[in-house]
DNA sequence: GCATAAACATGCAATACGGACTGTATATTA
DNA sequence: TAATATACAGTCCGTATTGCATGTTTATGC
């Protein structure tokens, strides 16, 4: 911990905040991932955080508050999850079978949830957008740099990644519903094979 | 209307039923669209179809019955709108631009939101995965005759289209966020450039 | 016509949710 | 150490939901 401690064992009232709203956020994003956004109240995930409904209240007084925090601690874990998924992979379609692993992790399922949930929703809506553009921008220059398309425009580079994330949004929305995860890798594959027809074309 | 009538303005009893369950699946899937899954209450489903909760309990006792059956009725709703968009249009690119309109309308919208709900609801899930296998097996073969795909086997066909579906997929899922349709269109034509290649590629 | 069943309406019971409120323990500061 | 702020617990209340139980109307077989 990086956060002073008292000379006893007490906790800094720093340290107590802290450590409950971490509880809290961690509990929040669980409860989306397992029983999905409508399934998600405030009891609920003051049970899973083993606090009681008044800590809640206290540092996160409405309940759209809880949520927003949630969604700045997700895309934390969603971008730097992408980030290293690119940056250690030593080829491409290690790359890709990554990225594809990651897409079934809780991170891309609670977000998903969220994205469907702020369809309907608008203040949930305004903020998701928001950190939804911070990540894309992230992915569209990790994708610049991994890809090695430097001598690409803006426009095709974030057009590009975005067919990208596209393609693994799509197939992971619908790998939920089927669990056919051999009929995905496949299509994963003959993606891939698109796409390095592209780069070729473009390179040339 | 194709059932009998009486000789005076009295309805028969299947003509009464049919109706009331006409209107009451489609007020559920127009509640979807609009509030959500979550949202969907089967009193509100209700009022937008003008009949009381004694009606809907009658003819679907159970809210996961009514669910069902509103399934159903999408599945024919995309079903035939997806074949429309592909069988009508006189080029590829007319096929894309339509298929795009396609999937910001209802049918996608509430197919999206019935598909995030099944994650976290057994039950859903296995009555929407029927679905789901059948409706890919018509896009499949919906895509095979207009791509003229004839000469490949099946394998390559089906991975080719959820590739197609999961781009148009992702791509609308995000645009829900972002509202951008400028960027998911230029996204969608680079993606038609990458389709084009590799038919280009396997046809040689 | 008239009995009968189906179609539809209305009211009620049980449950769960979010937000407001009050009380208590712990930490900070003067 | 006294005062004050913060962290947290427990409870209550209005609202909304689903399923059920009980009435009322409409169609249909005899």
């Amino acid at each position: 911990m990086l956060a002073p401690r008292g000379k006893s064992g007490r906790r800094t009232q720093g340290q107590r905040s802290a450590e409950t709203q971490r509880r809290l956020l961690e509990a929040t994003i669980a409860c989306i991932v397992e029983r999905g956004y409508a399934g998600t109240s405030t009891t609920e995930v003051c049970r899973r955080a083993g606090l009681s409904r008044g800590a809640q209240v206290h540092h996160y007084p409405a309940k759209a508050e809880l949520v927003a925090a949630a969604i700045e601690h997700l895309f934390a874990r969603r971008h730097e999850e992408f980030r290293a998924s690119l940056a250690n992979a030593p080829s491409l379609e290690q790359a890709f079978a990554d990225l594809w692993a990651l897409y079934s992790g809780p991170t891309v399922h609670a977000w998903m949830e969220l994205v469907i949930a702020a369809r309907t929703d608008l203040g949930l809506r305004e903020h998701l957008r928001a950190v939804d553009q911070r990540f894309f921008a992230e992915a569209t220059q990790t994708c610049r740099s991994l890809l090695r398309l430097t001598e690409l425009d803006e426009a095709m580079v974030a057009a590009l990644s975005r067919v990208i994330l596209s393609v693994l949004d799509g197939l992971s929305l619908n790998r939920t519903l089927t669990g056919d995860d051999q009929a995905h890798r496949a299509s994963l594959e003959l993606f891939q094979r698109m796409l390095a027809l592209l780069l070729a074309e473009v390179r040339r």
